[in-house]
DNA sequence: TTGACAACAGAACGAACGTTCTTTATAGTG
DNA sequence: CACTATAAAGAACGTTCGTTCTGTTGTCAA
């Protein structure tokens, strides 16, 4: 077995536009057309090249699946240091999967977009979308979106003598002090914004 | 051939958690385990139905992969109006892809992790991740990447007698006025956070 | 000019896969 | 109770898939 080599680039690159096309990794006997060969072992011995470098892996039955190198979004770090700038060490080697990272749990995960600047404070603006994991259950301390009397809300949930209370993160908005029921929607795991551009 | 029911929905949930750890939609076989059935030929039904309803597809080799529609989360919208909260309108119909919303050029866009609070006023925390487009050009008010004296900082552009400034957005830190060159490195587009679970 | 190795091609084979058809269980309805 | 539709189970079958093994071609260096 060989080592991957400059020309599996060329393999690689036909494979992530197959990907980017059609969302998966297609038969051997498909691979060779998209990669311009004839031999359904030779597309194997460059898929398991492929494997060793990291892009792909497989599922236990044996299916060739991408690896979060194969989408290759590099990731660098600015580190600026008591406001004084430092260089971006371009962190190599790290990828980034911006979906994965925010959602761990498709099917329990609705995006809300938020409105109005309740929870300036905490860094959440009017337009941001909150990412939101539905679950009736919450921390203390944990950003929530809360049913009261039947209308929704994005605060920090709190105890208070024994009671939860709602605070949002603006001082010119008050604390909500639910009597009776109070209801968790969801929990905030995720904020994505948007600049106009 | 019945249409798509309310059960479906739940097969869908459990296919899309596969996929999302997987990367991959597996044969009748595994998905007989990930639905809880034994039958093979009621999971062709199943995605024969969540293919009529837009969800999945098929290659022209026959084998099921996703659509766009089902990445797509629902995107809902609360309205909180001058804090007291209004219900969340579940807006039907309207899908987001995160990936796609805040990435408009893959190759020229780079994720920056944000070290520091100098942009705190502008709801940038520490840890942030800035989605960055790269370019050399920028306007003023757009917060910029830009590389003074070999350094990487991300601040407001703004433009004082006739020279270009960077301004934090947080008082305890200075405006930098850079004397000679400034480069911009790129724009600020979109912001991700993520809170810990 | 020969040897060695990398880069493929091709065939053979059993296992797994998707498809189709038939049968069974469950739930609702009149 | 019988009737009907839905939801699923199960078997049977031809095709395709991945795997393995062997054969061929090209290239470069000794």
């Amino acid at each position: 077995m060989t080592d991957f080599n400059p020309k599996d680039t060329e393999y690689l690159s036909r494979l992530q536009d197959y990907y980017a096309d059609w969302k998966s990794i297609p038969s051997y006997a498909r691979l060779c057309e998209v990669f311009g060969i004839a031999s359904k072992s030779w597309v194997k011995a460059i898929l398991t090249r492929l494997g060793e470098a990291g892009f792909i892996d497989r599922t236990p039955d044996g299916a060739w699946i991408p690896t979060r190198q194969f989408f290759a979004r590099p990731l660098a770090e600015s580190t600026v240091q008591a406001g004084m700038p430092v260089s971006v060490t371009d962190t190599q080697g790290e990828y980034f999967v911006i979906d994965e990272m925010l959602i761990d749990t498709p099917s329990k995960t609705t995006l809300i977009t938020v409105k109005g600047d309740s929870m300036i404070d905490a860094g959440i603006h009017d337009g941001d979308v909150a990412v939101v994991e539905k679950r009736m259950t919450a921390n203390i301390g944990d950003i929530v979106v809360a049913i009261v009397d039947d209308d929704f809300t994005l605060k920090t949930l709190d105890r208070e003598n024994g009671e939860f209370i709602l605070r949002p993160a603006n001082p010119a908005y008050p604390v909500i002090r639910p009597h009776g029921k109070l209801e968790i929607f969801g929990v905030l795991t995720g904020l994505i914004r948007k600049y106009r551009r």
